[in-house]
DNA sequence: TATTGACTTTGAGTTAACTCCAAGTTGTAA
DNA sequence: TTACAACTTGGAGTTAACTCAAAGTCAATA
């Protein structure tokens, strides 16, 4: 699969996934003989992962760190196992706050609907 | 109140509070005869909102418009209405990406567990 | 009233995460 | 086999959201 496709699926610039590989949020993608990147599977499920945790936050710093430990093998899983227990409890956080945005602006919209009515809102 | 009793109460440093003031993100405190800032009620709440709204992503950018709105009085109260809506939506869909991310770690998190066991991860 | 610490502003600097650019290379279609 | 789009790298530039520094002012205490 070439960038332009991986771009396409994951609707991300080839910039982006350039400089995932470079600083190395995913291990170093296969190449053509000619140098030229061709995405198989795996280098994919890397792709995948990292815009998944990246949409939920996970610092690409994070990330990092993950392949980096992964690519030292098995000594590393306790270290991995901890790294992605961390990274759980920052978004489980993350979402706590969310759910407390969201009340408040279910509130607000609230009083914003009855305003819409009247024209005016009666305090705020 | 003083600044530094709202760093305190919400775990924010005074010079983002100052920042959030300077760049609109809520109106101007309430001043001393010195020009010092002596947070009221009002102040607190607009602080208050700032905060959980930015703990939920939502932009600076969009906070800003808000409050500008709001200064414009009651003729933009569709407009706040309709922004108060798209904000909602972001943090909604923010958050399901937030569970999709949830789940992948979920799983991966058991996979390591017994690979903790084993002292081997038997795929990946 | 003098000192000390907390406050003020303006503007510059930092950080994370991209995003763009220039100059050169690869691969395909005519 | 040449033209041309799509690829490559290294490095510089951008954006959002702070964060810091310098130089000066205010206010509580000794």
């Amino acid at each position: 699969m070439t960038i332009k496709e991986v771009c396409e699926k994951y609707d991300i610039t080839a910039d982006t996934l350039r400089y995932y590989e470079r600083v190395g949020v995913i291990p170093n993608v296969t190449r053509t003989a000619g140098g030229i990147r061709d995405y198989q599977e795996t280098d994919i499920a890397w792709v995948e992962n990292a815009i998944c945790f990246r949409d939920a936050g996970m610092p690409v710093e994070m990330l990092i760190e993950y392949v980096k430990l992964f690519q030292e093998g098995d000594s590393t899983i306790d270290a991995r196992a901890n790294l992605l227990k961390e990274a759980r409890e920052a978004i489980v956080e993350a979402k706590k706050k969310y759910d407390i945005a969201l009340e408040k602006l279910d509130y607000k919209i609230g009083r914003y609907e009855i305003a819409q009515k009247t024209g005016k809102l009666t305090w705020e």
